[in-house]
DNA sequence: TATGAATGAGGCTTCATTCAT
DNA sequence: AATGAATGAAGCCTCATTCAT
């Protein structure tokens, strides 16, 4: 059987998105692409006019994959349970990289620098559709009269994003996940207080990190 | 009056450190800080055996400063006033650079990769210093008894840390500080929960962004 | 008419070897090959991933050489008389370029290092084609009887390419043929002491320098 | 203790001599060798004009060595016991090194270039002292009338030392010392038969190897 | 004597891309 | 659609040496 056009195209682009959540954008030449996705040059170029375009493309597919919740983290919260669960898989999913690398998303829009505002843009609409999906389950707490009045959902949605992505940053360069446990732990506790009715009850006040 | 050689390594180590938070490590080629720094390859490779060595001085560099209290923002916090200033002060140095940078620290950290050993120790000491300058600060608020039982002092710093470098990302990749305000207001108002006393007290239970 | 690829990769290859011999690996560059070779940068890099991979492949084509007769002296010996012709084509191939270089083989054998392990096993099997297309033809006489019985085909060959080589090297230093001439006329004498019927007979038990 | 200039002079010079033979001429570095002598650059530009000058010195400390037999292996030859140890000794000397080298004499001689005439020269004096001595040798006992009246011995030591060469060579190229054994048996064998009266015996007329 | 700062040419290689077929 | 040849700028670094102190 024949690999038809986008099958190969989806290769490259998945082959990629790991390359660069690995090693960074910069650091991974289309070269190094083309031969781990076992591609040619002419087909490359073919699919991908540039390499900031296939960076573009990976961008949206990470923006699919987080719309329609087949990220390896998915951004569908619908209970505490889940939005705890949900802080505690970003961890667990670095750990399946050895707590070497941090976030994909993150680790790209490290790297954009002035010039680069396509990929600047891509990167917010992906950050954006965490926190709107984030956002939504706040405000649908909100409305039922679960979570404070106090809480704004927008804010809290990106403290959540900031927070995991800065956890991640510090579990990559500790090569260890208990920093970045502690971190999202606070976070989760911070997140506890404006529920209304106190659901998550852990005993010592800390949600126990052996859950992971 | 000429320059002396600690003058000369002092000045390409100024430059590589301001092209390093503004376009990162990878990105910048020793070329590039040489006729930034005014300097000929000779010299620059006389007084740094190789570019990941100068990233290692950099890196000391910042610990250092960090370490004195004379980086742009202080770590030294002897007040919940302090406190609030502190993140704040992230997001005002950040702004400084029109939004398009994060943290010099942050930056550099992202970019680790699995190779570079050296440098991921190097980073971790100075997330290393401000995480136990920001513990100090807590563990002598808990023992004055204004801080809560419950809060674990090295938790709570590590948390600080990480929502603020997570906050300067998404400033960053927003070119817009709102973002990154929300999140480090979120965090504050969960520290403000851990005073026994509460003496930081803001109308709306929210710290008003204009101050910043 | 234009220059397909095989035709430029085999440009530089013999451009390489010339240079090579000429004036050893080490002191060679990539740029000095492209310059000569009428080629660029992009363009030997793409027919050779680096130098050490032309080292290699100039190597195969010695190889190559030894093996189907084709190098500037064949060691296809079939008659007494071949050999003796063998040893005197080795100076004379030296006197062609005025007694400044050894070898070809030789010369990069002898820049081998300890890191070098590719190469020194390519220079080993150019060595052994030779040794065994010398042992061959001391077998064949022997099962003619008319070699010695005392003779180690084996023994006898490397005997043979050892004193060339340093015959060569000796006149390159010198920057004359006689010492060389010395050298593989003694070594004639011993193989010619070997015969059983002594076919070659030179008056003064010499065989005469003048000849070649 | 101060070193004083000729120990430091010394120094550097047997340093140089050690990493000239190790990995040529051509790959060693002033920097190299300044930093295994643990001198300074300045030191070394006082004490050798340039790297040339200090090749050229380094030579001349062998010649001197080879002269007044203090080199690993002596030239001074007195019998046909000596001679054969002579032979076996630079195969002994090569294993010394785990057959990674071969001659240190040779291993620059191999690496001059036309341009290097001053060099060339060198070496030939130091070939020129070898053979001398070698020369000396078989005159000796042609006037003892222990050799017989067909041997030159100008070129029976030019025989020598190029077969030595040649099977060093082969030798490092092999990492093996037998094929270096064998040449130099061979060699042997020729010499003992312009012996006049037979004193090297060994049963099946080859010398052992077993005895190195 | 001794030092290390300074120099710039050059070494080896990769990069991202275009192009002709 | 697919190929791999071609390109030259640039990346990182070493070299051998000179020079001012």
């Amino acid at each position: 059987m024949e690999l038809d056009g986008a099958e190969i195209k989806g290769r490259i682009l998945r082959v990629a998105a790991e390359l660069f959540h690995k090693q960074g954008v910069r650091f991974t030449s289309p070269g190094e692409i083309i031969k781990a996705a076992g591609t040619r040059k002419g087909q490359f170029y073919h699919y991908f006019k540039n390499k900031n375009l296939l960076v573009h493309e990976v961008l949206q597919y990470f923006l699919e994959a987080v719309r329609t919740g087949t990220a390896p983290v998915s951004y569908d919260i619908n209970s505490w349970q889940d939005l705890q669960n949900f802080f505690l898989a970003h961890i667990r999913f670095q750990r399946k990289f050895g707590m070497t690398r941090s976030c994909p998303i993150g680790t790209v829009a490290n790297e954009v620098s002035v010039e680069d505002e396509l990929i600047r843009k891509d990167i917010n609409l992906v950050f954006g559709m965490m926190r709107s999906k984030l956002a939504a389950f706040f405000a649908r707490e909100k409305a039922k009269g679960e979570l404070s009045n106090a809480a704004n959902p927008e804010a809290v949605a990106e403290f959540c994003i900031a927070t995991i992505q800065g956890a991640m940053l510090l579990g990559k360069v500790n090569r260890d996940s208990r920093p970045a446990e502690a971190a999202v732990t606070e976070a989760l506790l911070h997140l506890q207080r404006y529920l209304v009715r106190q659901t998550i009850t852990c005993k010592d006040e800390r949600i126990a990190p052996a859950i992971l």
